[in-house]
RNA sequence: GGGCGAUUGGCUCAGUGGUAGAGCGCCUCGUUCACACCGAGGAGGUCACUGGUUCGAACCCAGUAUCGCCCACCA
């Protein structure tokens, strides 16, 4: 098998030029690199940009997260996006499919920290020639102690020398993996760019009242000392007791509450319980005194107090929870805050306390975690006899920040919101409208985004308490007390970012201003990651530096994403969009499952069943695994399956030495006209049925029908037509014309319906014969195939197929070689099936080696039987 | 408590009104000239359960159970 092939090009008249080879022996090895490296010579991803919106197809990638690493869940959902951003490719979009890097937030902070030995201090100078302490700590912490504090630009150049190598890894695997990103085109969310995006699309909802400050009790992690937005709230269950306590009313009057949380009874401000409630009725409108501290608290009445939780009646604390909010807010009670942002208790003595409660206050629960002084009031309530009972445990839920391990507590505190309907009917409805806009892939995720947005409870809370990531672009004017105006922040203009206000200055100031009275002071907090992120379109898309080329892409067509963060990013970027632009972000959103080990569990990194993805595509091959993500639909869950891989790569081995035999007859002319013969005329015609079923499924988004279609063609093309027409294809005359053009037509199809999925292998199997990329090639359509095809039944395949079973059972069950002759045999026919039985008869006969007499009858079965054979004796190989 | 998905052969999954499907695994066979990272043949399921609609239900409706997830639930 080592002659040239010599291949016209029926659809260009032209001869595919250089002579290409089929090799002798066919492999996946190497293919990889080796398709990776031309592909890059080539420029065959890279983005026109001379085209037109309308034929764009653009894609909103998500950025991983660069200190974190890959895992096999990524590889999966990133290969679903390959898979559509390469169909479209092939049906004549100029795909617009960038890359991302994440490398804005917390995990880059702390990694940062402890790689070289330093914290971020936005209060200091920049220092051009400053040299970290540490380079690489081998994953040991460095304590906050030992940590030198620099400044954010400082910490931003640090951040960006160490994420260097990160990308670049991350890019080896992309590459390895097949995506077809175009390379040139990567954005880090720190970047100077991304930094100016988030700050511009802030300043312009800040121009336009869609962000605003506001001083209010909020959801503040102890650990972190920072305010959490509800998007990154996690319940969890948390271990509590209930403690009954007694307050005392007028006269003898006893009033017990239950609370999980009796350290914080100093900061009670009244007892509440349901309007109707029978039991407390005589008790509203009077006050009660609390135990241990004294004070004095009214009794109030307020629907949301539940009458069948604890005792029907609550203390209500500035602030327990969410609830106590409702109520402070709602029946205007004082704020008597005893919660520091650091979760302990003030070290000063409240004003509202006096006498024996401020004494107590200051000797036993200033400055102590909450842990602590619940362990204090818990004693002084035994000692005072006013806990009734034992504490009784219980299993509470609390909120968590995702990213914390101690339940949040509330705290008032001044931050910056930006609208999203959480308290606005008409913007809530129009976000809703947003969300029926979009197509969702699946359908039903769209229910995750109803549910999100209706049962949104407040603004979106953007600031955050840190100290690395993108500043807000806002300065306060310092009035002569050197108090700030909040309320008439100085911005810069537009052209001016990014800006540092810690270390730029404000029009009309000068530097020695900064921290004086009369001068200026810079805003000190962040943005939340979502804040940045919820505008990949426009960092991607060049909205702020490249306005021809954000005309071009946006709105962007698809947001490939997983369900986790329907929430948090599929939201926040729809919000933004709907802000800046008044339209959706992208068209469509394409929402991939989760990886689940084989215990059903989903896969974590901190489960310890790391499978590295680079290891799993070194050892079944990259297309193997992409068939494995492939073979899972949108939106479901798919088994981590190495049997799955398996199949992959026999499929992509098959496609080679498939293709390899089909082109081994001699020269192929891609000619429709050729094809005469009924047998590859229904082969033909099943292929186009094929090709447009596969087309359907991928324009709805349903890769995996596609790929199950083609596959499934495949193997009865392999199994049955290959085995029947190889005889015919190996002679001379109009029969094996017939069969090579079939073949050769064939296989141009089943290349490029593969190409998505299987990159590789299809890409070296094209490169035997065929000019250019296959991935660059038209899909493929059915009107020709069909046109070759002509009226041919599509099932006579089947039915030679089944004749030719029929004959192979007898030596199966004989237990003797394929290649045995049949002498005689009787094949009994099903009535439906005989037209296209007899029709391919010469073929049966070749493929089944039915030599001798071969009767055909006709039966009341259903399945073709081959009776009454003579076997003769195995024909030694010649 | 509200919602979304799932439940089909040992495993992973297709199948949305017309007599149960695929691949893997299993059994048997075959050194076949494209492929042993192979090929051929075969066994294996009362489609979670209970009702209902229908000539007919894996599929439609109502309900139950189990599993997964989202939201709510901190007195």
């Amino acid at each position: 098998m080592s002659e040239p092939q010599h291949i016209v090009d029926q659809q260009t008249g032209t001869p595919t030029g250089a002579a290409r080879q089929v090799p002798d022996k066919v492999s996946l090895d190497g293919v990889e690199d080796r398709w990776d490296t031309a592909w890059t010579a080539q420029g065959l991803y890279a983005f026109d940009r001379s085209k037109e919106r309308a034929q764009v197809y653009s894609i909103d990638t998500p950025p991983p997260t660069v200190s974190g690493s890959l895992h096999v869940g990524h590889v999966f959902s990133y290969t679903h996006t390959d898979v559509v951003a390469r169909y479209r490719r092939m049906q004549g979009a100029e795909v617009f499919y960038p890359m991302g890097w994440d490398d804005n937030g917390l995990p880059t902070e702390r990694r940062v920290q402890n790689y070289y030995g330093v914290r971020c201090d936005p209060s200091l100078p920049y220092d051009a020639d400053f040299t970290p302490p540490f380079e690489g700590t081998d994953g040991k912490t460095i304590k906050a102690a030992d940590q030198v504090p620099i400044s954010r630009r400082n910490f931003v150049e640090l951040c960006e020398r160490l994420t260097v190598e990160d990308e670049r890894q991350f890019e080896a695997l992309w590459r390895r993996l097949g995506l077809s990103v175009d390379w040139s085109m990567t954005y880090q969310t720190i970047s100077a760019e991304a930094r100016a995006v988030a700050q511009q699309a802030f300043l312009r909802n800040l121009a336009r009242g869609e962000a605003y400050q506001a001083e209010a009790p909020g959801l503040w992690d102890v650990t972190f000392q920072t305010a959490v937005a509800q998007a990154e709230l996690e319940a969890r269950d948390y271990p509590g007791a209930y403690h009954r306590v007694a307050f005392h009313g007028a006269g003898d009057a006893t009033v017990f509450i239950e609370t999980t949380r009796p350290e914080l009874l100093p900061a009670c401000v009244a007892l509440i319980a349901h309007p109707d409630d029978e039991r407390y009725q005589h008790l509203f409108g009077t006050t009660v005194t609390s135990p241990l501290f004294g004070v004095e608290l009214p009794v109030l009445a307020h629907p949301a107090a539940e009458q069948d939780k604890g005792a029907g009646i609550a203390m209500c604390c500035t602030f327990g929870d969410l609830t106590d909010v409702q109520w402070w807010r709602e029946l205007q009670l004082p704020t008597r805050s005893v919660v520091g942002r650091d979760g302990r208790l003030l070290r000063d003595t409240p004003e509202w306390l006096s006498g024996a409660g401020a004494e107590l206050y200051a000797e036993q629960l200033a400055g102590k975690t909450t842990f602590s002084a619940r362990e204090a009031v818990v004693a002084g309530l035994r000692a005072s006899g006013d806990l009734d009972g034992e504490p009784v445990s219980t299993q509470r839920k609390a909120n968590f920040y995702e990213k914390g391990d101690k339940p949040l507590e509330i705290v008032t505190s001044r931050q910056w919101y930006i609208r999203n309907g959480g308290r606005d009917e008409e913007l809530r409805a129009a976000l809703l409208a947003r969300g029926a806009e979009l197509g969702f892939h699946p359908e039903f995720m769209a229910v995750r985004y109803e549910n999100w947005v209706g049962g949104l409870n407040g603004d979106w809370l953007i600031s955050r308490q840190r100290f690395f990531g993108v500043p807000f672009p806002v300065w306060y004017a310092l009035d002569e007390h050197g108090e700030p105006d909040h309320a008439n922040p100085l911005v810069p203009t537009e052209d001016q970012l990014p800006v540092d206000p810690s270390s730029d200055v404000p029009a009309g100031y000068t530097a020695d201003q900064r921290g004086v009275p009369g001068g200026f002071v810079g805003d000190p907090d962040i943005m939340d990651t979502w804040a940045t992120s919820s505008l990949t379109p426009q960092i991607a898309g060049g909205w702020r530096s490249d306005p021809d080329l954000f005309a071009r892409v946006f709105p962007m067509d698809l947001r490939p994403q997983g369900q986790d963060i329907i929430r948090t990013w599929l939201f926040s970027t729809v919000v933004r969009s709907h802000l800046e632009h008044g339209s959706l972000p992208w068209s469509d959103a394409a929402i991939s499952g989760w990886i689940l080990d084989p215990d059903r569990k989903k896969m974590s990194k901190s489960k310890g069943n790391v499978v590295t993805p680079m290891g799993l595509l070194e050892e079944h091959g990259s297309d193997a695994v992409r068939y494995w993500a492939a073979s899972a639909r949108l939106g479901t869950d798919a088994a981590f399956e190495v049997g799955q891989m398996k199949i992959g790569r026999r499929l992509a081995i098959k496609v080679l030495n498939a293709s390899k035999f089909a082109l081994s007859f001699g020269d192929v002319q891609l000619d429709p006209t050729l094809v005469t013969v009924a047998l590859d005329r229904a082969m033909l015609a099943g292929l186009a049925d094929v090709v447009d079923r596969a087309t359907a499924a991928l324009e709805g988004y349903d890769h995996t029908r596609a790929l199950e279609l083609s596959e499934t063609f495949f193997w009865t093309f392999c199994d049955d037509y290959l085995e029947l027409v190889k005889d015919r294809a190996y002679g001379e005359g109009a029969g094996a014309d017939s069969a090579r053009a079939a073949l050769g037509l064939a296989l141009d199809t089943l290349l490029r319906l593969f190409a998505p999925v299987l990159p590789f292998a299809t890409e070296e199997v094209w490169s035997w014969w065929r000019e250019g990329s296959v991935h660059r090639a038209p899909w493929p359509l059915a009107e020709p195939l069909r046109a070759a095809a002509g009226d041919a039944d599509p099932s006579a395949v089947a039915a030679a197929g089944a004749a030719l079973a029929a004959l192979r059972k007898v030596k199966s069950e004989a237990k003797v070689s394929m290649r045995t002759p049949i002498l005689a045999v009787t094949l009994a026919v099903p009535a439906a099936l005989r037209a296209n039985v007899e029709q391919a008869l010469d073929d049966v006969r070749a493929a089944g080696r039915a030599e001798g007499t071969l009767e055909l009858v006709e039966s009341d079965g259903e399945s073709v039987v081959a009776r009454d054979a003579e076997l003769g004796e195995p024909v030694a190989r010649g």
